[in-house]
This record gives C-alpha cells, sequence and structure tokens, in this order.
DNA sequence: AAACAAGTGTCTATGTTTTGTCAACATTTA
DNA sequence: TAAATGTTGACAAAACATAGACACTTGTTT
C-alpha cells in the first residue's frame, strides 16, 4: 500500500490551489474524489486524492467541464490533458495576496522537483512541473518563489560549476518559452498605465525582463516585452511612442565595460520625466550609476509590486481601477 | 476499448479557432458535423468531429465556400485542401524549385498581416495572425512558407533601415515565443533519432535553430533545442549524452571573427560521426569551413526534411533500431 | 449599371443548464 | 473563545442552446 499519508483540507487548499468550496462541491455533485474522514467528519485526503484534484483543476482550466470528466480515471484525466496543445489558460482569480514572507515548503519542493528535471534535462518533465506549479499556487506566487529562485539557483550552480553550460541553457530555453506563453494572454485593460520592459545593448538574458513585465501584468499593467539588447535610443523611442509610465531594465552578465553605464545614462536622459526600474543578478555592479542618474534599484522582484503601485499612485495616473486597496 | 472522447462546446472552439456561432451554423445550415447530445441538450464532439471541423476550416481559409464543401467527406477535404497547398516545394531533386516565390497567396497575404502587426508593435495581433496561420495551413507549411520568410524578411528590412530595432525585436520575441510553445508538445516516438538543434558560441540569434528543430519534429525526430549561444564543448556533451543522429546549426550573425570557424571545426572534431547541418541566413559566409570539416550547409529550411531521411536511410548510424529498415 | 438573390459570418434576444460562491448554522480543534 | 471544518440551501454568473435579424460579399438577372 502507499504511503497513507492524510491531508486536511487546508492543505489540499494549498497544493490544488481550488477552493474548500469548490472541492467539496465537486465532492458532493459529481463524486470527483472520495476522501475519508476522521471519527468526527473531518475530511482526510490522500496522495492520490490529491493528485485527482490537480488533474481536475487543470483539466477545467483547459476548457473541459467539471461535470463531464469528474467520472474519468486519472489515467483518462492525464491524456485529455496532454491532448491539449494550446497555450495555458489564463489563470486570473482575483487573488491579490503580496506577502509571502520566507518559508514556502510548496514553492520550495516544486523548485526542487524543476531543478531534478534540469539536472536530467528532460524539458517535458520542467514544462509540466512549471504548469502544475501555476495552479497550485497562482501567477504571483509562482513568479516571486519559483521562477525567480530557480534562475539565482541556476546561475549560481552554474558559477559554482555545479551544472553544466548546457543544463543552464536548457533550463532557461524552456523558462523561456513558459514565460513568453503566459506573457502572450495578456489581456490589457484600456485605460491602464503601461511598463516597457528590455533588456539594455549587450545584455542578452531575457528572463529577467520577462518577469518584470509579468509581475506589472499582474498587477493591472499593461506591458510592452521588447526582447533582449535593445540601444537606448531604441528604448527611449518605444517609452515615448507608447507614452509609457515607466522602464524596466534588467541585467544579469557583470561586464566590466562602462558601455552599459553610458547606455542607462543614455535612457534615463532621453526620458526624464519616466521611472526606470532596474533588477537583475548583475544590477548591484551598477549600484552607483543607478543612484547617479535617480533610477530605482530592485534588489528582487517581489519588492516589485510595491514599486509600481506607488509609482501609479503617485500623480501619474488617476485610475479608478486602483482605489479599491485594502490592507 | 477506444476511448470515446467526448468534447465540450469550449473545447472544440479552442482546438479549432471557429466561434461558437460558426460552429452551431455550420451545423445547422450544411450539416457540417452531427455532434451527439447530452441529455440536457448540450453538443458532444468526437474527436473525429474535430478534426473535420479543423479541416473545414482550413479549407474555407482558403478561400473554399463552406456550403460547397461541407458535404465532402473527409478524405475528400484532406486532398481538397492539399491540392491547394502544394507540399512545401522541393521534393525533386531534379527540378532545383525554380518556384518558391509568390506560387502561396495564401501564405503571402498572411506574411503581410503579420509584417503590419509587427509595424504598429501589436504583440497580441501578431500572435493571433501566427495562430490563426497555423490553423489555416498546418504545421510545416507554417514554419517553410510563413516564420521563415517573415524573418528573413525582418532581417532584410532591418538591414536596410526600413524596419526599427524594437520592431525587429518585438517580432523576434514574440515568434520566439510562440515557436518555443509549439516546440513544447514534443510527443515523441520512443525510438525515433535524436537530433539536437542549437547555435554555437556568440550567435545569440535562436530562432534558426528553433525552426530546425520543429522541422525535424514534424519529420518524426526526437529534438533537444539547447537554447542559443553554447560553446563547442557543450554541443559535442549533449549530442554524446542523448546519442544523437545529428546537430543543427543556425548561424545569423555574419561576425568576421574566425571564433566561430574555430567552434565549428572543434564541433567536428568532437563528433566526427555525427552529421552537422549548418543553416541561417550567415551561413553562407563560412561556407569555406562548413566544407572544409564536412559538414552540411541549408541554403533553406525547405531543404532539411530531405537531409533528414538521408540521414536515417542511410548508414550513418549502426544502430540496432535501425536494422528493421527497408531502404 | 442597377437590382436582386443567395451565401455566409456575426449579432441580439431569450430561455435552460452548469458551476462556483456565499450565507447560515452546527460541530470540532487549538 | 476563536479559528477551522462540515452541511444545506440558495444564488448569480458563465456557458450553452435556439431562433431570427442583419450586414456584407458574390454572382446573376434585369
Amino acid at each position: 500500500m502507499l504511503t497513507n499519508k492524510n491531508y486536511t483540507m487546508k492543505v489540499v487548499t494549498q497544493r490544488t490551489g481550488l477552493t474548500q468550496h469548490t472541492i467539496r462541491v465537486w465532492e458532493k455533485r459529481y463524486g470527483a474524489v472520495n476522501p475519508e474522514r476522521t471519527s468526527t467528519n473531518r475530511r482526510l485526503y490522500s496522495e492520490a486524492d490529491v493528485e485527482r484534484l490537480l488533474l481536475l483543476h487543470r483539466a477545467t482550466a483547459q476548457g473541459h467541464s467539471i461535470g463531464r470528466i469528474a467520472p474519468l480515471s486519472d489515467e483518462e484525466l492525464k491524456t485529455l490533458i496532454d491532448e491539449h496543445s494550446p497555450p495555458p489558460a489564463v489563470t486570473q482569480p482575483g487573488s491579490t495576496s503580496p506577502h509571502f514572507t520566507g518559508e514556502d515548503p510548496i514553492a520550495e519542493s516544486s523548485i526542487q522537483r524543476c531543478l531534478d528535471a534540469v539536472a536530467v534535462m528532460d524539458s517535458n518533465a520542467l514544462t509540466r512541473e512549471l504548469m502544475d506549479a501555476e495552479i497550485a499556487m497562482g501567477r504571483n506566487r509562482l513568479l516571486v518563489s519559483v521562477i525567480d529562485p530557480i534562475m539565482n539557483r541556476v546561475g549560481e550552480m552554474w558559477s559554482e560549476g555545479t551544472l553544466r553550460v548546457a543544463d543552464e541553457h536548457l533550463a532557461t530555453s524552456v523558462i523561456r518559452t513558459f514565460l513568453g506563453t503566459m506573457h502572450s494572454n495578456n489581456r490589457a485593460p484600456q485605460g491602464a498605465p503601461v511598463l516597457v520592459a528590455t533588456t539594455p545593448a549587450g545584455q542578452w538574458h531575457e528572463i529577467g525582463a520577462l518577469l518584470a513585465s509579468l509581475t506589472a501584468q499582474s498587477a493591472g499593467w499593461n506591458t510592452l516585452y521588447m526582447g533582449p539588447n535593445l540601444p537606448a535610443e531604441e528604448i527611449a523611442g518605444a517609452a515615448i511612442a507608447h507614452s509609457a509610465s515607466a522602464v524596466a531594465l534588467s541585467i544579469i552578465y557583470p561586464g566590466d565595460d562602462s558601455l552599459l553605464s553610458t547606455e542607462l545614462a543614455k535612457i534615463q536622459r532621453a526620458l526624464p520625466d519616466i521611472p526606470l526600474l532596474i533588477g537583475g543578478r548583475a544590477a548591484l555592479h551598477y549600484k552607483p550609476t543607478i543612484e547617479e542618474i535617480g533610477a530605482h534599484y530592485i534588489g528582487q522582484l517581489a519588492l516589485m509590486p510595491e514599486l509600481l503601485s506607488e509609482i501609479t499612485s503617485s500623480n501619474f495616473l488617476i485610475d479608478k481601477r486602483l482605489t479599491n486597496h485594502k490592507p
């Protein structure tokens, strides 16, 4: 018999991303799962139950109706999900839970499984793991607590020599695709503020800029992701052309050249009124320049939403949608 | 027993790209499909229904009128579509494809719409256009007759100065995402030959390598896409680790440096028995090197399938899984 | 040319089914 | 006691169905 671990309702909601209500109603109406009960009538879910609920959640997210798929077996659900080629559905629940401090065992285990997939160069497994994580923890937490840490850790392992270059490349490529797919579902509200996200000339790693763009999107911004390695003039031109409210740049490679500093200065000079957000692993190396030109340094992705809301709530935009703020 | 999967309306719209209205009206007016019904009158489509609707969509996208083609059988529809879309040129080595320009008005108009989307920097429109094109003309033709030409034309316009750098970046990024998504649906057969696709050190543009990887996939290969800018040792290492049957490299940037030549030579030296396929806009510049090390030059993507089948059918591999092969 | 008819995709209006969420209240847990 | 969990019934939004109207194109007839 399997390890008969039992999960409480709370744990299951966290792992599946479903609400208590939904889980119960799926059980009651469609017999989706059959959890055990304690002597006091509390539900106790097995690992298999959780797995099944995850599958059901993914399938419904892909458009299948719960009433129709609930009777299917786990195997059938898997094939159903695998057959579905279109991009991951738009998961936009109104969950604006900003604070995930420190401990996050779920994210941690997800990260571990991702790194395992990277180690054996199984790009399909990595993609699958990311999709699971997106459903289980939502977009925001996926970005901040899974993908950002993974990229950092991969970077560390690469510089330590613990990871082969090929592995790092594979991981980057898969994550790039995943983020790009998330990004393309950008259903931007009309009057939303615009963020231009890119990477300055000479900087080829785009993951950071993509993360910034996605983070801004979930904060309600309209974003324009321009790919990596863009000259200062082009960045400024795009920002002006789309009347951007901010520009986000990611700097990963700690080049010694002063080229980057002059590029940054050039951008700031061309856009004196637009806040410049600069992050990425190597941004620290350019801290003097950043401060000198009055740009904002973003130490970690989790800090970005706050900065964005500062920008919007300052006198830039008077947007009705941003008023409903509950602490 | 057969998996008699049932698809709901929503799923069918996602898979076919048709709207609910259109699907219903095609059923009502022309009897295009005969879905089952649930006890509550909801439509239930089979896999065959979906397939048929896709064919009908593709055929109508080619200009056929729905009323005329709705009564046709699936087989007739397929031949109809095939007639209209000449299998991506270049199948006879004898006739060196005197016709690959203007031969495909549908692809041409699709390209035009894509370029229009690029010109106004509307990444969503570009994505939509690519998805439509995939449905209308199928994966292979999309790659060979739309995306490859687009990238070439964008490159030309960029060097002419007709296109802003920012536009070029945006287009590249969107297409990168699109290809990545196509790529991640890699359902590889077990014993299939393996292709490693990447870009040598110093080459950062990955579209070419992705196109190569996807082309190989639709030729039945199992592919490993490793992202751009990979050092020779890593390429060789990955190829050996996954017992690759071929390695595909894309070269876009015409650097004058001899670095690339030495990289190529290094790869070939490390993989003396594995065919090396080299393509991309700037590959021509390195023709001497390519010939010197005995690699294969791929002038255009459409030539790749032929080369791949030569590789599998020839005795490049003394592999047990190739013994049951009929020449 | 102008008028007409047919073909086709889209839209609106209206009713039914499906499904997620909530309120109210009881019980258990910490 | 406060928080978490359970049950039940009700509700509202989304999805789906039908019927009919409308706009636009195309080809034919007047």
